[in-house]
DNA sequence: GTAGGGTTAG
């Protein structure tokens, strides 16, 4: 009788419907078995499995004689369930309610609570208690230790509980790789998958995701062939999510394109992560309309699709169709998060619709109950001042419940210079220079706001800061996508072996700009120098290489795409835009910040950057 | 009868 029912039971805890697990349990108090032998622990076990956590608690709570395997039960349940700070709460009430002394099944729950609470100094405590208990000698308890020291970011010490491992195993060995890789600790993250003897689809996952997560993409990439071509097979989805992610970041768009095939291929194209990482990575390589074909055949869609293509809606200038689409999900049932918001209140700014951000604001506040973080306030922010409320914007500012950075200072600042209001802008530039300037673009803001006012004592005071702290610009490059091949240029560069194909075309193309009106804004330069210096400093600007290359080399007619690794200037801006009407072509730059869209004159951002 | 490692949006 019970070997059937704890077959049933198990049988319950994979597969079926929920309904089933509570006939079962039905029919096991109705012959009043729910307190005998190992049927009490083995439907905790099931509920737990199954994710129905209160059953789960109901029965835990009823049980006459809790044992190890109740304890060691409930707290995985409650970490299954995602509320890792109530095993840890519970916890004490083994020693004292049931006067019962943890086993390695409870210590390695209890770890792994503290892995997913990122909680160090507990974590340390149930470590002195393991090393100090009869099952210190544990490996799979030590391989939970190497795992929660890895995510606490105290590489060390997993490495030292890994030493110890007697038999390592696959789960051993991942769980270090994926600490070293996501410290970015490439190097070491590599030989110790070199070193392990029999590498699987996990370890391989675990380095090549947690490269990605340090942000090594064309090593990680580099590695993902390595792996097919060692005959690994792809199994499960992780890995491919993983990828897009990375191809995403790079947005090297044909690469993605590969990755999204190989998804095809091996059949995982209804996975929910892959779906919207995809959806990501199209955004993000600014191919918005793939983004939202993957998208529409999405068949689930959960709250991540539905926020990322709203925020790619939102970054490619498109917010009318964001908004509409956020309309759609809330009629779908599907609840709004704070990145939704982010996104939306980004969509606004970028369209002006000052009314309709404060609303959402609210809304996120009043109707969903979400505390709006530094993010939101500096979106809200970016909603005044693109509008020019640059005095609401002021008093957001200061009254918002965060410190704010350098950067949410300066692009109040870049506001006041384009609606010409000196005065504040010097107040701001004041607050700015008190705060400690780090970024090149703020002296540039400082400087010309001081300027704008003939303060010159002030301006000089600037580049003096500037030259005493020894400003150091990451040098700026932009790479175009033509197809397989890219191209990178660097500002200034003048090697490149089309050097003067370039030059002419460019000078061409300055000549015509400047007929319709175009005037170099010197200002966007940094160094000092005189003005015709100033304006060849421009000439060289990284992305006006990258697009002249595109001219050149893509196929006509085609979109040329740029990726910039900072903002784009504020000179170039002006010139990207005569340029796409001069040669009647689109072109689209992702810059540090946001994506652009150049077409008939005119950029998406709505020359805000 | 109970336990350990790898994926998504700002």
């Amino acid at each position: 009788m019970h070997h059937h029912l704890l077959q049933s039971l198990r049988l319950c805890a994979t597969g079926g419907n929920p309904f089933s697990c509570k006939a079962l349990h039905a029919r096991i108090l109705k012959i009043g078995l729910d307190q005998h032998g190992p049927l009490p622990n083995t439907l905790i076990y099931m509920y737990a499995k199954r994710g129905l956590l209160k059953d789960a608690l109901q029965v835990f709570d009823d049980m006459r004689q809790r044992d190890l395997v109740s304890w060691a039960s409930i707290l995985t349940a409650y970490n299954r369930a995602n509320l890792p700070n109530r095993s840890i709460s519970i916890f004490p009430d083994m020693f004292g309610r049931d006067s019962l002394q943890p086993d390695h099944f409870v210590f390695a729950s209890l770890v792994n609570s503290c892995a997913a609470l990122n909680a160090l100094q507990i974590g340390r405590q149930v470590h002195a208690q393991f090393v100090l208990s009869e099952f210190s000698s544990d490996d799979i308890t030590k391989s939970s230790l190497v795992d929660m020291y890895a995510k606490c970011g105290s590489l060390d010490n997993a490495r030292a509980v890994f030493d110890t491992i007697c038999t390592k195993n696959s789960v051993s060995w991942t769980a270090i790789i994926s600490g070293y890789a996501k410290a970015g600790r490439k190097s070491e993250s590599v030989k110790l998958l070199r070193d392990m003897k029999v590498q699987d689809l996990f370890s391989w996952t675990a380095l090549i995701s947690g490269l990605i997560q340090s942000g090594h993409f064309v090593s990680a990439f580099h590695l993902f062939v390595e792996m097919q071509k060692e005959g690994i097979k792809i199994i499960d989805p992780f890995i491919l999510s993983s990828v897009i992610g990375a191809s995403a970041n790079l947005a090297a768009q044909e690469l993605g394109k590969q990755v999204h095939c190989l998804v095809l291929k091996l059949g995982f194209e209804s996975n929910l992560y892959v779906c919207n990482t995809l959806i990501d990575m199209y955004a993000k390589c600014s191919d918005i309309i793939a983004a939202k074909t993957v998208f529409l055949y999405t068949v689930e869609k959960d709250v991540i699709s539905w926020t990322s293509i709203i925020v790619g809606l939102a970054q490619h200038g498109k917010a009318k169709e964001a908004l509409s689409l956020y309309n759609d999900m809330i009629s779908c049932g599907i609840k709004p998060n704070k990145v939704t918001f982010v996104g939306l209140i980004y969509a606004c700014s970028h369209v002006g619709l000052v009314n309709k951000g404060c609303d959402l604001f609210k809304s996120m506040v009043d109707d969903y109950g979400l505390k709006p973080n530094l993010q939101h306030y500096t979106c809200l922010l970016d909603l005044y001042s693109r509008s020019g409320y640059l005095d609401e914007a002021e008093n957001l500012l200061n009254t918002m419940p965060f410190e704010v950075d350098e950067a949410v200072w300066a692009s109040l600042l870049s506001a006041c210079k384009r609606f010409g209001k000196t005065q504040m802008g010097i107040r701001i530039a004041n607050r700015l220079m008190g705060l400690g300037v780090k970024d090149p673009s703020s002296y540039i803001l400082l400087s010309n706001a001081y300027a704008g006012a003939s303060m010159w004592e002030n301006v000089a005071k600037v580049r003096r800061l500037m030259e005493a702290i020894d400003v150091k610009k990451e040098p700026g490059y932009s790479c175009v996508h033509l197809g397989k091949e890219t191209e990178v240029f660097y500002a200034g560069e003048t090697g490149h072996p089309m050097k003067n194909e370039m030059q002419v075309l460019l000078k061409d193309l300055d000549e015509e700009m400047r007929k319709r009106g175009y005037v170099p804004d010197v200002s966007f330069v940094l160094h000092d120098m005189g003005k015709k210096e100033k304006e060849n400093q421009l000439f060289w600007h990284s992305e006006r290489l990258a697009v002249a290359y595109g001219l050149l080399n893509g196929v006509p007619g085609s979109v040329i795409r740029v990726v910039k690794n900072l903002r784009v200037c504020g000179d170039c801006h002006t010139v990207l835009k005569f340029i796409c009407s001069i040669v009647g072509r689109e072109i689209v730059v992702r810059d540090a910040s946001r994506f652009h869209h150049f077409k008939d004159g005119r950029c998406s951002c709505s020359d805000f950057w």
